[in-house]
RNA sequence: GGGAGCUUAGCUCAGCUGGUUCAGAGCACCUGCCUUACAAGCAGGGGGUCACUGGUUCGAACCCAGUAGUUCCCA
């Protein structure tokens, strides 16, 4: 059979994906005999499409999945997707608005069936280009946190929260997004660095000529303006306590208060207090019991409350009213600054802080249980330094705004009637016998997306477990949950991750997972978040046309250190491209290998015993990153152990020799030894690879239709032999002396040369695997000097190359003197250390023999090397 | 403004309990090779004041303090 010398990753993927999934292998049930290993998957925008980071975390999981399989847990990761009610209710609005529909044109009704249209073609993509990366979700598991059964888990929430007292509703300072015609987060609000203007504005003093100046950078709130404020201890104003001003262009007549709140430092010390548009003066507005105007419209434009501007954009305004108030003369000046601005994280509009009747969930109670699960370890940060960050997040925490001036989401299962009563039930029925009317109208928000996906790793196997109970829970979560690791970002610890383990404490007593590795940010090369406008993110699904789903996987993970952000660069790929390629080029030389009826050569043999050494060290240093999550670390061992030890040295040694340009045969059991050997490193490097690895276990032989790598047992570690080890880097140094004599004298690694080694010995196990290596023709042992040949030491063995070139005398010397001073430094240092009482009295015992022997070795080869010296 | 982290080779990062001359890896780079598995490769090589300044210690990349730069979180 003939086999491509380059490999060419794209038919392994598409032979192999559909495969894994005819025979099930990424299908779980429960099964008490096996211990689970679960993973959800942070459930995707179902509007979204693959992006890098995406491919990073997923790629990730799917790594942590596949090993675990063949560690025989019952490996289980449930895929799903997100309704992302803001983003995916923006992108509606927009395909409708494209189409000349307006949102305000259609009924609720309508526009939901449009959303779910919109839903049933586009929601599955992103899931489908998981496929393309390998993915090995349990896929018949899939979920959608807006199904019925999830939806109704949510609402069973809010009615049992609201039940217990933790769910309120009131009037609190939201941010507003103007766009998107919603209250977000604050976590979804973006602060970014802009270019402002200060404007100093004189207010008149009632029943004075005289004015005060305030500073604004929002000069279009002023008819919102119910205050004037300054320091107390500001000696500038001392003397208008008592006073009112007088608000420009309304001629409102408002107190001038007093409030250590107010920075004397900033503008001119005096603040104008506008309760309906700022937090601060919101705060302030309660406190001194002052009028509270609502100077904007829902959509961010001049309301009639205002009375002036009416209708106006807010940031047309802005400028037009400076311009009034410079004609007026009411303008002192005009200065830049730099301030923070938030935008709308989903549709990028200033965000407004407004005034609104909201939702809020009491967070004091509940996030107790699910600070205590992280401080006492009971759930894992990886790394852990996010502990600090986590911990102060919740003892810091606010009540939660989770109502949305939406429609695409779980609507809120609250009832009002026309008299201002209000209940919270789950049907107009109930309500309407609760309030005994039958004019009940719903609340018209729905749920933030948060509020239904806090539930995720619960309602994902069991979504009656809110009504039901933990008790009465079913088969499938009482198996799965806990789950074992989470996979997610940083920046959604909070407003996800924490409240997960909420939602866990509160429903089930117990947490959601046991282990959260957090991931970092990919960025591209230059450290700039990858984004669409920056269009400086690769598209995935380009990279694996390109470099192999195995390359670009290797790629990701070969520059992704837990919790620090990556810099994305294409080369990495490229480097798992490389990676495939060998491990493609190593199963080439082994499948040409021919079985002869041949003895199996001393190097051989040593090599075999050697490499069951390393393969078994490896492993165990492998599993331990494994671990410790140092995911980086396990592929580097991996890819090192393949390509350095396996085909720089193992193979090196045993591949047979050519004799009159034809290939020896190889005898059974070195042959044999060899597939095993490859068996079992394409079982290590299939979490990493899965497709390489699934073709070559193929080729390599007939197998039966179940036996796939997929599914194989991970190796088993064995003890190792540490003397085997140590002393084939002996053999490496011996050979990669000689390989520098080669290079260093420009002779051919073709022609055959000869070693002598001086020492008592008459040979070594070792010497047939060093002819191999090294291509020697011959060994030899010498109780003395040998005169005219190159030579060098290892620990205190002289070794010599007799060649047929003469040895630069010079150049030796220098090579030697060199050498001579480095162990005379070396010797000195240790001197020192021993000489040190204090060293030889504190340290422990074992380091101090351990110097005297370093001792020891330098002054010997000190001695060999001067011989050496003096002899030329 | 408050808090946390980071700074080690050209780049991305390891360096775990302070103890081999401990300064490492991969990539990139330089030199020589198309040596019948692999040029997506092989062999060899160069490269760092461990951000800076002090301190603790017999001994510091590692512990402590300060400084600078940088990133993130909160306000």
């Amino acid at each position: 059979m003939e086999i491509a010398k380059t490999y060419s990753p794209n038919d392994a993927e598409q032979k192999w994906y559909p495969y894994w999934l005819e025979k099930k292998f990424f299908k779980s049930v429960v099964d008490k005999s096996k211990k689970p290993y679960t993973i959800v998957i942070p459930p995707p925008n179902v509007t979204g499409v693959l992006h890098m980071g995406h491919m990073l975390n997923n790629t990730i999981q799917d790594v942590l999945i596949r090993r675990a399989r063949m560690l025989g847990y019952n490996a289980c990761w449930v895929p799903g997707t997100d309704h992302a009610s803001i983003a995916t209710e923006a992108k509606v609005v927009k395909l409708l608005a494209d189409k000349g529909v307006k949102k305000s044109d259609l009924s609720r009704e309508d526009f939901l069936k449009h959303a779910w249209e919109w839903k049933e073609k586009y929601g599955g993509i992103i899931l489908e280009q998981l496929k393309k990366l390998g993915a090995s979700c349990d896929w018949d598991r899939t979920r959608f946190t807006m199904e019925d059964d999830l939806s109704e888990a949510v609402i069973d929430v809010f009615i049992d929260l609201y039940n217990k007292g933790h769910i309120y509703r009131g009037v609190r300072m939201v941010n507003w997004d103007p766009q998107g015609l919603t209250a977000v987060s604050d976590e979804e609000v973006i602060y970014k660095e802009s270019s402002s203007k200060l404007v100093y504005v004189k207010y008149k003093i009632e029943g004075t000529n005289d004015f005060v100046t305030i500073a604004t950078t929002r000069p279009e709130t002023i008819m919102g303006d119910t205050a004037v404020c300054v320091n107390p201890t500001d000696e500038r104003y001392a003397h208008l306590k008592g006073k009112n001003v007088i608000v420009p262009v309304v001629n409102r007549v408002v107190p001038l208060i007093f409030d250590e709140y107010v920075d004397a430092t900033f503008g001119t010390g005096a603040l104008k207090v506008t309760p309906a548009h700022d937090i601060n003066d919101f705060n302030l507005g309660q406190k001194y019991k002052l009028q509270t105007i609502d100077a904007l419209t829902p959509d961010g434009k001049i309301s009639e409350a205002a009375g002036a501007y009416v209708g106006m954009d807010r940031f047309a305004c802005r400028k037009q009213i400076v311009k009034d108030l410079q004609e007026m003369g009411l303008v002192e000046k005009v200065e830049d600054i730099k301030n923070k601005v938030g935008y709308s994280e989903r549709t990028d509009a200033v965000i407004e802080p407004k005034l609104s009747m909201q939702w809020f969930l009491k967070m004091d109670k509940v996030s107790k249980p699910a600070l205590d699960a992280v401080l006492n370890n009971d759930v894992k940060l990886i790394p852990d330094k996010f502990i600090n960050t986590y911990k102060h997040w919740m003892e810091n925490v606010h009540d939660w705004c989770i109502s949305r001036q939406l429609w695409w989401g779980q609507r809120i299962p609250a009832w009002y009637d026309n008299k201002g009563n209000t209940v919270v039930c789950k049907t107009k029925e109930e309500a309407a016998k609760l309030l005994n009317t039958t004019e009940v109208k719903q609340d018209e928000d729905v749920l933030d997306t948060w509020f239904s996906s806090w539930l995720w790793p619960l309602t994902v196997f069991d979504p009656n477990v809110i009504r039901n109970g933990w008790e009465k829970a079913n088969e499938d979560l009482k198996y799965y949950y806990p789950t074992s690791d989470l996979v997610t970002a940083p920046e959604i610890l909070f407003f996800w991750v924490a409240r997960m383990i909420i939602a866990g404490k509160e429903y089930t007593g117990q947490k959601p997972f046991t282990n959260v590795y957090l991931t970092g940010i990919v960025r591209d090369k230059l450290g700039r978040k990858m984004s669409k406008s920056l269009g400086n993110s690769p598209d995935p699904l380009d990279l694996i046309t390109k470099y192999g789903a195995d390359g670009v996987r290797v790629g990701m993970l070969l520059c992704s250190p837990a919790g620090n952000d990556l810099m994305f660069d294409e080369s990495y790929c490229e480097q798992g491209r490389n990676f495939a390629n060998k491990v493609w080029n190593a199963f080439r030389l082994i499948k040409g290998f021919e079985v002869g009826n041949v003895e199996q050569s001393e190097a051989q043999k040593t090599a075999i015993t050697w490499f069951d050494n390393k393969l078994s060290e490896q492993l165990e240093i492998i599993n331990d990153h494994y671990t410790k999550y140092r995911m980086s670390d396990a592929l580097m061992a991996t890819y090192k152990l393949v390509w350095d030890d396996f085909c720089a040295w193992y193979l090196e040694a045993i591949k047979p020799d050519f004799v009159d340009g034809k290939a020896q045969p190889i005898d059974k059991a070195t042959y044999d030894a060899t597939i095993s050997y490859l068996e079992s490193l394409l079982k290590i490097m299939h979490p990493w690879m899965p497709f390489i690895t699934e073709e070559i276990w193929h080729l390599i032989k007939e197998r039966s239709e179940m036996d796939c790598v997929i599914v194989a047992k991970w190796p088993e570690v064995k003890s190792t032999d540490a003397r085997q080890l140590m002393e084939f880097e002996v053999v490496k140094e011996i050979v990669a002396m000689i390989r520098n004599i080669r290079a260093q004298k420009q002779l051919s690694p073709k022609e055959k040369l000869k070693l002598i080694e001086k020492s008592d010995a008459t040979h070594s196990y070792f010497d047939k695997l060093v002819m191999k290596l090294a291509n020697l023709n011959e060994v030899e042992y010498t109780k003395n000097k040998v005169e005219g040949a190159f030579s060098f030491m290892i620990q205190s063995t002289e070794f010599f190359v007799p060649l047929s070139s003469n040895v630069n005398k010079d150049e030796e010397k220098a090579r030697l003197q060199k050498e001579l001073e480095y162990n005379q430094g070396f010797l000195k240092s240790v001197q020192i250390k021993l000489s040190n009482e204090k060293f030889v009295a504190n340290a422990k015992p074992e380091l101090v023999e351990l110097e005297k022997k370093k001792q020891a070795d330098a002054e010997a080869k000190i001695k060999a090397l001067e011989a050496q010296l003096s002899a030329l």
